[in-house]
DNA sequence: TCGATTAAACTCGTGTGGCGAGCATAAACG
DNA sequence: CGTTTATGCTCGCCACACGAGTTTAATCGA
């Protein structure tokens, strides 16, 4: 591969680059201005004029008039036509799941909801499908892909083990409405990393770790913009590193896994207790009994020190710009901060203390994997692919 | 960031499109015909034409008739044409450096060489800005870039550390023929991974992790044929991932560092040896002694272990689809395979072990970094803005 | 209240680059 | 030496952005 990405000369490929810039913008910032975005790209007015109209031709963006604020021609606001097209994205999560609609502006809103009844994966799935089918057929054609975040590890498009679901491979075909619809299925963590590196906290960096806590260490590396997830999907597994202590065995099958440090079950071992069944819940226990009991407070001050021991070493290797924290990860670094601290400062190159990465909350929380399963689905839709064929459905009818 | 790279949306943009996708395929495959490229690109005979035409006229590009295999109108090889663009490679290495010129092939051709007479930077840098100069004199304008690979570790384009060369922060802007000229500085572990991404044993594979053991580990992954090499440049530093001894300090300022369980260093702490000056030499007289002396070949088993350990955590972390291995890194393998395969295979999670990427030695050898260097000279000449550049200088000439 | 000012939108002629159909050409085959 | 085959060339066409000139819709100020 010659070249970082293959280029490819047809015409065809630019048919749609005007359009897709514009609808990027109206995607990245809900609420520009037509002006502003034409300035912000560089377009000629006339350019912009040609554009909108033909996007609002093929409803794929509507016009209001922007409150005016100073004196000249007032302009108008870009949002998604109300006609236009949509995504359906799912969070499929331990104990319930959600299913929202976005349109081109990326904000979901929620509209099936469930609780796991069984978490035998055929009901799990068959519920979550009855809603992605209720949706669809609410929107119709406007549905363009769906889009599932899940607690699980993820390869090639395919489920392949969940620890907390208690899943082995399990395949998910089944949410596919139509099988000439895209169906994209990511992992949680991961797709939670994309969404504050695209709209969270992280917005705007080039490189950004994100790190998760839940039962073990999720995650992902988004270089601009795009996760960094390997040859089969299954990349950001960071608590599959051997940062831990090399004689316990992960139930991953591997050994020292990092995992095994800085989650409810490191927490336990450190206060003598057995292996919690429920480690999430066990260490949201201990975090509460901890500012009044000095030995709670003492083993979360180790785990803190081996998430931020571990963290360092991740800065060392990867140089992000910035680092976002999710769950327990970032409940252990306020509980702790000193160990937490610390320990980050001392597993960094001498180099890099000068001028560390921030290391920061994610602010999207919860609603992180949905908000990047959304990501992701636009991402397909917002391609020149993509619009192509919306705008083939649309001669159509 | 809405979309994963900024798409700008005017014609500019365009204006090359089709000339790069070419230039591209001829550097990627030297050697190809014509046809075959319009066939891979998709393009029409027409445009094929037009642009093999447009690019001869800028003299970006010459055809020789290509040697008529079967039936039919025979076609032409495009090759780089002789008065065109070029640029310059230096490797600056722990005791010498070499200087190439490439044209749009990337074939380095070594022009300059020296060795250091005092590893003092003002002396090392005088003789290597002397070579350079001495090219750049000897070709012109045509000169297009000047990209070095060091020993070093680099950030934002500048020189910080180097422990092989006994340098501190280095300022190599005196390499600089031209102020306007681009300067590229890389850290050659990095390059020589980038090498093997693009033209290496792991070309065409979208992500490589490229792993290689000198003094410490140095490396990269490298996506589509870019390294991932963080914020600031200083991505890929391997070696500091707390894979090793938590109670080991690294010259680096960190501890645990796996620099400290897979080289010299480890070998001679394992053989009951004093830290060897010359780590390098010290492993590579220790695995020729190894076939003799079983408490060698023990160390070097020990060491091997470390290596396919931290390996597997990374291949757990980063999903590649092929691993390259450089340096002593290969050297250890071979020489501990059992070791090293039994520790690789024991570090992976469970559910790549039946899948897992190829683990294979780098091919480029000692010229990997030299031709790492070519390929990100060669990215910013093969741009909108650097052909650009080069047609803005014929059309005074 | 109404002209001046301002910022933005619209119109339209221009240019670039690729498409594709039809024709021309240079080799190998039989 | 015609046929076959793959390729190169010509030329009219089209999509899309540009940019200069014009129009429009708001605020400001006398």
């Amino acid at each position: 591969m010659a070249s970082p990405r293959p280029r490819s000369a047809r015409a065809r490929d630019v048919r749609w680059r005007g359009a897709l810039a514009v609808l990027d913008e109206m995607r990245r910032e809900p609420g520009v201005t037509r002006a502003a975005v034409a300035r912000r790209l560089g377009l000629s007015t006339g350019s912009a004029t040609e554009i909108t109209a033909r996007l609002r031709d093929l409803s794929l963006l509507a016009e209001t008039p922007a409150a005016t604020a100073a004196r000249g021609r007032p302009t108008t606001v870009l949002t998604p036509h109300p006609d236009g097209p949509v995504v359906i994205a799912v969070d499929l999560r331990q104990e319930d799941w959600r299913c929202a609609v976005a349109p081109l502006d990326g904000r979901p809103e929620i509209a099936e909801t469930g609780t796991h009844r069984s978490r035998d994966p055929e009901h799990v799935i068959d519920a979550v499908a009855q809603g992605v089918r209720r949706l669809h057929r609410r929107h119709g054609d406007r549905v363009r892909a769906v889009s599932v975040a899940i607690a699980a590890t993820v390869q090639r498009g395919r489920v392949v083990q969940s620890s907390v679901l208690g899943w082995d491979a399990v395949d998910l075909a089944a949410l596919a409405v139509d099988p000439r619809m895209p169906l994209l299925i990511g992992n949680d963590a991961t797709l939670a990393g994309l969404a504050e590196a695209r709209q969270g906290v992280a917005a705007g960096a080039a490189t950004v770790l994100h790190i998760t806590v839940e039962v073990g260490v999720g995650g992902t590396l988004v270089v601009d913009g795009r996760p960094v997830d390997g040859a089969t999907g299954a990349g950001g597994e960071f608590g599959h590193l051997p940062f831990g202590d090399r004689d316990l065995r992960c139930p991953c099958g591997a050994r020292g896994c990092w995992d095994l440090v800085v989650d409810g079950r490191a927490i336990a071992r450190h206060l003598g207790d057995p292996p919690p069944r429920d480690a999430r819940t066990y260490a949201e226990q201990a975090l509460a009994r901890a500012p009044a009991d000095p030995r709670v407070r003492a083993a979360i001050g180790r785990t803190a020190r081996g998430l931020g021991a571990g963290l360092a070493g991740l800065i060392n290797a990867v140089d992000p710009a910035i680092v976002t924290l999710g769950g327990l990860a970032e409940s252990l670094r306020v509980a702790a901060e000193p160990e937490f601290t610390a320990a980050l400062a001392d597993g960094l190159m001498r180099f890099r203390r000068a001028n560390p990465p921030a290391v920061v909350a994610a602010t999207l929380g919860r609603d992180g994997a949905l908000h990047g399963a959304v990501v992701t689905a636009l991402d397909h839709v917002l391609t020149e692919d993509g619009l192509a064929a919306w705008a083939a459905l649309r001669s159509f009818a």
